[in-house]
DNA sequence: GCATGCAAAATTGTTAACAATCCATATTTT
DNA sequence: AAAATATGGATTGTTAACAATTTTGCATGC
């Protein structure tokens, strides 16, 4: 028998991997903001927090590293990454490539079913929103991309844009105007009726705008929302306070 | 000497890190195929060949892993990769999608600069191809896509970019015919003349057509490559052999 | 008062030993 | 003889201690 080559399987039951749950588990204090851009982890703290080994916080440290949630810096440890600007302006771009592929995809062989799966969760984004529940919007709103990814039909793609938009909801979470900004439910709707029409054009136009809307709705020229920067609190420039 | 891609940046001054070297050699091998598909990376060798400790072929492992270029599998060990044929299409298809986006990017804003700066890299491979060095020419020829996502200037791109490259390295290594298929080198300058043209659209067409052609080159119907198997040198059908 | 330098504490990086798991061979059982 | 089962060796996974580095607090001098 051979093949020693399978991707990731989980160990047979529905055990979830301590490994996987740290990452996971970080993964929503990022996004969540619990851990501030620029908040340094300390190895040892975590290990403790988790009861795991130092090795298993390093090594989930590279997968996060890997995924540009947090900076690596040698022998100085991690921290959580803060997107600059351009970067944020970049992975909106890298986006509206790929998912301008990824739409148009679709758009050229939409079945009934596919296009139920979409309603489906379209109508979970519209509950959330509804009950007023903030942080399953904005996740299912990152949900509804990965979904289109996933009906591109490749693995390839799918998991890439799944890294990019988790990166996105950092920068979202860095970036986002005081007033709540998951109004972008009724322009998924947009989306799908555009999809429905059959022209991958207009479809990737729509796409295009939806994800340039994103983008313009971050407060992306505000130098940093750092965590206790007094100078720009107080209406100062830091770096020349006694000219 | 050597190493033929410098994928990442390395800090400032040009103290090479023993991780970043690890990495490197274990990749050329993978690609040179000294390192065969399926073959199994046991740490302590790998640990005392380079010198280091295990824990740091382990985080070798891990990035390896996240480039798919290995296969972890947990108690088992790391093994190469041996990506499917479903996998080398859906790798093939990715950078159709994501080289589309690129090859317009470029097409709509060429430079006087740009372009020299391809052709510079054309003259190269062409220079390799001519003095029959086989793997510059192979190297080579996945720098030069490497270089237009770079010129279509955005870093997240080009780091995916640069990974599925890679991916598709070793899909070559493992499914290339037995004639060399470097020809792609005059493709090249095709593709060159349709940035120059400027037609986004024409631009495009090209690409995909390349992209089509090296998968085609490929013998993506043969079962499996693998190492000693008899069955198939033999020609026989290795699940049935006394029927 | 501010900068500089030193020393201690905290933190990361590395190594080595130990435990758990898997694999291949040998041995028993049917 | 074939299948099932023990057994030993090899390999991965984990832990804890140690070394190297950075950071911090404090004292000193200007």
């Amino acid at each position: 028998m051979a093949n020693p080559a399978q991707p990731t399987p989980y160990k047979g039951s529905g055990k979830l991997r301590p490994e996987e749950l740290i990452y996971q588990e970080m993964l929503g204090a990022i996004l969540d903001r619990r851990l501030e851009p620029g908040m340094k982890l300390i190895e040892e703290d975590l290990a403790k927090t988790f009861s795991v080994s130092r090795a298993r916080i390093r090594a989930t440290f590279l997968q996060l590293a890997h995924d540009k949630l947090i900076n690596l810096v040698p022998n100085r440890g991690a921290f959580i990454a803060e997107p600059t600007i351009d970067e944020a302006i970049e992975v909106f771009s890298a986006r509206r490539m790929i998912e301008d592929g990824v739409v148009r995809k679709i758009a050229a062989k939409m079945t009934p079913d596919r296009a139920s799966q979409i309603r489906e969760h379209l109508e979970r984004e519209h509950q959330a929103h509804h009950a007023g529940d903030h942080r399953a919007a904005i996740i299912l709103s990152g949900e509804f991309h990965l979904l289109l990814a996933r009906l591109a039909d490749n693995l390839v793609i799918e998991e890439f844009l799944e890294r990019l938009i988790l990166r996105s909801s950092l920068i979202i979470a860095m970036y986002e105007s005081p007033q709540p900004v998951d109004c972008s439910h009724s322009e998924h709707e947009t989306l799908l009726n555009a999809l429905l029409g059959g022209d991958p054009d207009a479809a990737a136009a729509e796409m295009a705008k939806h994800l340039d809307a994103i983008r313009d709705r971050l407060q992306l020229q505000r130098p940093k929302p750092a965590k206790t920067d007094f100078a720009s609190i107080f209406g100062r420039n830091p770096k020349s306070v006694a000219s």
